[in-house]
DNA sequence: AATGAATGAGAGTTCATTCAT
DNA sequence: TATGAATGAACTCTCATTCAT
């Protein structure tokens, strides 16, 4: 128990924390209760985080970083703008449909934090929401896609994947999450298709 | 002051919670606060509500109500199932716009709280939903609209109203919402177009 | 309703006391408890009593003016002690079983409160307490019982009382009172008899 | 400060709340002040005690356990149950001389508490009672004492030590408790005692 | 590095009492 | 005289954080 004790007993800590809160909600969850989740002391999980603000924080960021590299490696091999936006929607419910609890903390208890905190979560989704930018952009700039306003885009789309996941985990994950999300694939790459072409005889 | 008085000390505490949640969260909010921007003692916050959580409960469902009925009296005129999505997306936006911080409360903090509470509200967005998901059961009735799933459909336009709003909240109401409304109207118009009809020489 | 009135008024919330009082307890029993179960506003109350403490005061001072006065008649046309004293436990638990919400005021919530509310409860016991003491002393001065301190055996028929009493109560007035009446008379009237005089031809 | 650490600082808050609940009463002293006599934080109390309802119980609780013991070495030796019933009399008043604190909590605080918590408390004292009940059985049962009720009895008896303490806790301690407790037993082993023998010469 | 007992500020809530009507 | 809405002090209990061991 070295170098690679101190990171297992923090990755410990992270999915106690994980565990947790998505179970609880952040602000209902105690330190303690982590703790013994993590099978630590209480006074130990100090010795890895700053604070519970900063537990949030790094256990987002840990995930956030998890699935940013996953959905690069799937989005690489993809060329087509339109298939990568279909494909990064459907990745992303596949990913919460395979962690529900992972997913619990960053859909659910992402946004239960005062302001400051908020900020600093907003901050670790960036690199995410970068990427389904980017797939955006291209796909206006090669004409593939409809020129909208990236931005714009890149929040609806987002939204509508969290509010989807949302109303899975809140309703005891009973409907078919797969099935949704070929409807939004389906929905955005419509509602983002070049209609002009289409009109040419 | 009889009957009308109490009726306005009521708002008056409403509209006290309204701002001390929105601009701290309905959790760091302390219920002393509210009273103290309601100008009354920390008691009678009790004497017109049960609990802290009763005062966002009641608070939420002042507003969805006055949200729903707003909402029907703009759709009413209105036949085209399309050209009343758009307007119900248009029209949700500007009333972000228009009462920003009515809205923090219902796009922010209603997410706010032990998964109880969370239920109770989710219960109280049900009408404004079910709206939504009416416009578009006709207009797939009336082969106006693509066959997608419309619960899918619904959460998704939802989650995506949801998260521009949140956008422009969290980001100081920095960039123009009206025109976002614009690009999520094209988008989810475009999505649920017909295309089939359009190919038909 | 003007004398007559005021009066009615002052016994109803009396009542009302007595019932609360009984049923909760002085402590958890609130003064808008009793209002309501009288029929009152709250701020009437104190149109008729200093206060909470005053409320009990009040209400056990006419309890035990009640008592007094019931039990002198019993005792009046008694001549022998020994009958008397033999009376008086049978008749103190008669009435116990007759008005059990009376009775569980003056013995059990008696003694429900910070030590100057309990001296003053004990000062309007006094007068009770003194007819005991009267009939002992009685007893002892005619030489028809034992020579025991009056003050001492006041007290332990008093205590004797309110403790089975207090008994029956709790258990839910499951036992047969009366026939414990019979006991504890004699058991008293056994314990105070002059006994050398009958062991002497 | 290991083991001995926690019980010690158990027992110094026991102490304390001992001593604060006797001269305020229960319901009047708050957990702070138990707090600040034993000289831990408020919360401190907590990480022994369940609530303050707990608190109350747990000193019961070891009073009566230490109670009991005490009094069952006292009477272990004594063969005869009459004089048993007269030890009993005299050591339990011997016991509240020597610790009058202690038995304030036992005799005043007991019955200050809701419905519930007075059960409890009830539940507590019947291995004591059970203790007198059966001396009164054995006396019986030997034709040592007159056959009644031995519930009854044992109710009346203790029920006149409680008053007697009582009266002398609340007069400040101004008179003689040893000589009201021969008294106490003389009128006991006389009323149980059984008169037939006598009238023989 | 790890522990977990201790801390104490601060939360929501209650309720005896007051006073404008 | 009667009302009952309003008050605000005081309560119990929680929990993030610290620190002696």
């Amino acid at each position: 128990m070295r170098e690679t004790g101190r990171a297992e007993k923090r990755a410990r800590i992270l999915e106690a924390a994980s565990r947790v809160f998505a179970s609880k909600g952040f602000f209902a969850a105690t330190v303690a209760e982590v703790a013994r989740e993590a099978k630590v002391a209480d006074g130990t999980i100090y010795l890895y985080f700053r604070s519970k603000d900063d537990l949030l924080l790094r256990l987002v960021e840990a995930r956030m970083n998890a699935l940013c590299r996953a959905m690069q490696e799937v989005l690489a091999p993809i060329e087509d703008p339109v298939e990568k936006l279909s494909a990064f929607i459907r990745y992303h419910l596949e990913m919460v449909e395979r962690s529900p609890e992972e997913a619990q903390v960053l859909i659910v208890e992402l946004r239960q934090s005062g302001p400051d905190l908020k900020r600093e979560l907003a901050e670790l989704m960036r690199p995410y929401l970068a990427m389904l930018q980017r797939i955006l952009e291209e796909g206006i700039a090669r004409g593939v896609m409809r020129p909208l306003d990236p931005r714009a885009v890149r929040h609806a789309i987002f939204g509508a994947l969290d509010e989807v996941a949302l109303a899975w985990l809140l309703r005891g994950r009973r409907f078919d999450l797969a099935q949704n999300a070929e409807q939004l694939a389906e929905l955005f790459v419509g509602g983002l298709a070049q209609t002009s072409p289409r009109s040419t005889p």
